[in-house]
RNA sequence: GCCGAAGUGGCGAAAUUGGCAGACGCACUUGACUCAAAAUCAAGCGGUAGCAAUACCGUGCCGGUUCGAGUCCGGCCUUCGGCACCA
């Protein structure tokens, strides 16, 4: 029977029979855990994206697991979210239906994918006997003090009527709908992931993620290495504290600068300016956070009438207010050096306030002001002459010996905003109550159940503030009337653990087991987009670390090993997109070709990290190399008993040597992700297989083993049509339960190697010498060749260099 | 603006530590099979010149190091990501 989609869903069927993928919990020891970033289930059906990130992560783990890994390769999906919520909104149709239905179908579409997945384990974030876990861990973050509540300025999307993280709002719109972010004030909860930054940091080196990946990471972070320095107020007890990563520049400072929020901008400032910081105050808060970051925007401050104490000349400088300090970097206020730093420079060029040059460049080198390079002192008493590096460390010195300052490190991450808005996602487990204040829902009352009767009004009101039976209960404490929490948690939440969830999906106790997880974790191959290389790879970081603190696992991080896949683009180099027109549907190129086809395609097509445009006649060239496969399988099962020879002429060799260089190579690619060239070396193997079996009086044993590797070589990329031919082959069920081959390194050795002769590194003419030829010999054996004096003619050899195996390069002048 | 990655035939892409550029495939051309077409099988296929042997040019651009550079160094250009008043 030819390959299509019916072969598909022969094995399917006999697999799942089978049960041939399933764990084995027994065999810990050779565990590998494979894992791809699970799915929000959307009403779409998968797309090619889906299939290039699960089809061939799947390769993957077939590979791993024929070489006799005990492969845990679970599935799940990311349940909660936004979409469900706003096609409630629209069409009247729960988010809970909507969502169970989805998942329903992308369950069945993922089965017919052939993958390995085990289905035991899998995971739904939307479901109570996960969501439960979510809120205990959420109440173990608060006990020990990673969860706390503040009131804070927060990104408002008037189109989703929700509150969105920094990182949400793209170039001041929303990620998800584009509308226009404003800012709003509101008591939200945070989770304390600065407490973590360095280590975070510390720990990304030993990562083997892609360097891109670990850089953004790492610029996510943002560490800022200087000093903090005390300021005093002139006239008063009070005093503040700048952050600084230039104190060489300390005796520059002409005046300083406190954010307009900052708490001391009323105590300090004077009578006769009040009124113009009040207006400035006022103006600052009309403008969006969005405007107020455009670092084209012209800069404004106003003078508070107050004086600071420069604390190491007591001279005194005015106090300003200007919008380019920001509340929330660093202590909110700065030391302005004009000369040294382009913002103030400018700012001081604008309100005609000093600049005082005190960095001098090195000879040689452009120093005009602003001068914001490192150099040499000057204008700075005793550290004159030194330079910025020592000045840093000596000045900080002389601070703390006065006990103005000290040694500082700031980080630009912020911690994470988890409070939404919104109805469909995981219940925040908290109580208020008028007597008790804020409190944590006892861990066995968990879960909070989601209600499902509830008011989809898009007013920016959770719809669980509407909802009187949710809202309003008794307070754990003292059984007075109290109202929950009407948010939900953010939906990385959720993803910030699954992880942990998959090997123990079922446990009813506990989130999971410590011990089962000491042993399962760390996930050895995690593949997924790299849109989720800041958030939720740093989410699910601090999670993991945090778990660890709390003594509910081991280790320290949770993905040992990151591939992001590259995205797949419609056929016109354009992004794929409805509007565009340009989708590619994978159900219909199954429905024609068959999903191994399909897989193999997006295999062998792309870079598998770069991805690119796809291609019908990339697609239609892949059924024919099947196709191809099958006809040399059909026709060697007919002939098979046949006598054959036994000899091991060149013929033989030749194909041995292919054979086993595709054994080798396939192997190797496929584990770091190169399935293009493990395909090429496939498609190298089946020609040579052709080509031998043109010939008469074959070796039948040698053509059949190879024939038998080239099988299996392309099994873990068409696993159904693999199985097919293992059976038409008469070999025993199943393909999948055979050992990956090993090349034989002996196979590899040819007797005579092919080298170039270069003349003057061109290359000229070709010679082969025998394998075991030393640099001697092949020189001989070049500059004897008859066409050698045609190319050297009279000119004398300077040089003769031999790169073994490859080439001889001949100087000649 | 800063940080990072990438630019290779008509196309998708390969290329160990600096060592034969273009593996593998698509498209195209030719031949075999066929009444014919498709499919299949076989062969060719970077550019220019030439009947040919061959010569010269060729990995975004300019320069450098080297016996030898797609790969290393310096300077540009373009594209794509990330960050952006971070003190």
């Amino acid at each position: 029977m030819a390959y299509s989609v019916d072969i598909d869903r022969k094995w399917q069927k006999k697999w799942e029979e089978t049960r041939i993928y399933r764990f084995d919990k027994k065999n810990l020891e050779k565990k590998l855990y494979c894992l791809e970033m699970f799915s929000y289930p959307s009403g779409a059906k998968l797309h090619a994206g889906h299939w290039y990130n699960f089809g061939l992560t799947d390769s993957w783990a077939r590979i791993k697991r024929m070489q006799g890994y005990n492969v845990f390769h679970p599935q799940g999906f990311d349940a909660f979210g936004l979409p469900a919520e706003n096609y409630a909104i629209k069409t009247g149709i729960h988010p809970k239906d909507s969502t169970l239905k989805n998942i329903a179908t992308m369950e069945e579409q993922l089965r017919q994918m052939g993958a390995t997945f085990d289905w035991d384990y899998e995971v739904v974030t939307c479901l109570p006997e996960y969501y439960r876990w979510t809120q205990w861990i959420f109440l173990q973050l608060y006990k020990h003090g990673l969860a706390y509540r503040k009131n804070a300025p927060v990104n408002w999307c008037p189109s989703c009527k929700t509150v969105l993280a920094n990182e949400q709002v793209v170039d001041g719109c929303c990620e998800r709908c584009s509308s226009e972010v404003t800012r709003k004030n509101l008591t939200q909860w945070f989770f304390r992931i600065t407490k973590y930054a360095q280590e975070l940091l510390d720990c990304l080196p030993d990562l083997d993620w892609p360097e891109k990946t670990k850089k953004i990471q790492t610029n996510w972070i943002g560490r800022s290495e200087g000093a903090e320095i005390e300021f005093k107020v002139a006239g008063s007890d009070l005093s503040f504290r700048v952050f600084t990563t230039r104190a060489d520049t300390l005796y520059g400072v002409t005046y300083v600068v406190l954010a307009p929020e900052h708490e001391l901008v009323d105590k300090i400032t004077t009578e006769d300016c009040r009124q113009a910081v009040e207006e400035y105050k006022k103006a600052v808060a009309k403008v969006s956070e969005i405007d107020r970051m455009s670092t084209v925007r012209e800069k404004t401050g106003v003078f508070t009438g107050a004086y600071a104490v420069h604390p190491l000349t007591g001279e005194k400088v005015q106090i300003w207010i200007a919008d380019y300090v920001l509340a929330g970097y660093g202590t909110g206020c700065v030391m302005a050096v004009p000369a040294h730093d382009e913002r103030d420079y400018e700012f001081a060029q604008k309100y005609s306030l000093e600049i005082r040059r005190v960095i001098k460049g090195a000879e040689g080198v452009d120093d005009a002001l602003p001068f914001v390079e490192d150099g040499f002192l000057t204008g700075s008493m005793e550290f004159d002459g030194l330079s910025s590096e020592e000045a840093r460390a000596a000045i900080v010195k002389n601070l703390e010996s006065v006990n103005a300052g000290e040694p500082k490190v700031t980080y630009r991450l912020r911690d994470w905003l988890v409070s939404r808005q919104r109805y469909w996602g995981t219940p925040i487990p908290i109580i208020y109550c008028d007597k008790c204040g804020t409190v944590p829902v006892p861990e066995d009352q968990l879960p909070v159940e989601l209600p499902y009767n509830v008011v989809f009004t898009p007013d920016g009101e959770s719809p669980l503030a509407k909802c009187e039976e949710f809202i309003n209960t008794t307070c754990p404490d003292c059984g007075g009337p109290a109202k929950r929490d009407s948010d939900t948690l953010d939906t990385f939440v959720c993803s910030s653990w699954y992880f942990l969830r998959y090997p123990d999906n079922k446990n009813d106790r506990e989130p999971f087991n410590r011990e089962l997880i000491n042993k399962m974790l760390p996930v050895d191959k995690y593949v997924g987009g790299a849109e989720h290389a800041a958030m939720h790879l740093l989410y699910a970081r601090f999670f993991t670390k945090a778990l660890r603190d709390m003594g509910c696992l081991d280790f320290d991080e949770p993905f040992l090993s990151l591939v992001h896949q590259g995205v797949i683009l419609g056929a016109d180099g354009q992004k794929m997109s409805k509007s565009r027109g340009n989708t590619v549907s994978p159900d219909e190129y199954i429905e024609r070709y068959g999903s191994d086809v399909f897989r193999m395609y997006l295999a062998f097509g792309f870079n598998y990290v770069e991805g690119g445009p796809w291609s019908d006649e990339g697609i239609k060239a892949m059924d024919r190399f099947v196709a191809r496969v099958e006809r040399l399988v059909t026709n060697f099962a007919r002939e098979k008993g046949t006598p054959g020879s036994d000899r091991f002429g060149p013929d033989e060799k030749e194909l041995n040597y292919v054979r086993h260089y595709a054994i080798k190579c396939a192997t190797e690619d496929t584990e770091v992700f190169q399935f293009n060239t493990a395909i090429a070396r496939i498609m190298e193997l089946i020609n040579a297989l052709y080509k031998y079996g043109a010939l008469e009086n074959r070796n039948m044993k040698l053509m059949e083993d190879a024939l038998k590797d080239a099988i299996l070589l392309i099994s873990p990329f068409a696993p159904h049509f693999a199985e097919e031919m293992w059976q038409t082959l008469g070999y025993d069920y199943s393909i999948f339960n055979q050992s990956w081959p090993i090349h034989d390194e002996k196979a590899l050795v040819r007797d005579e190697i092919e080298m170039a002769v270069q003349i003057n590194g061109q290359v000229k003419f070709r010679i082969n010498v025998p394998r075991d030829a030393d640099d001697k010999q092949v020189e001989e054996a070049a500059l004897a060749d008859e066409r050698a004096p045609g190319y050297i003619g009279g000119r004398s050899i300077v040089k003769v260099i031999v790169v073994k195996g490859r080439l001889i390069n001949i100087v000649v002048k």
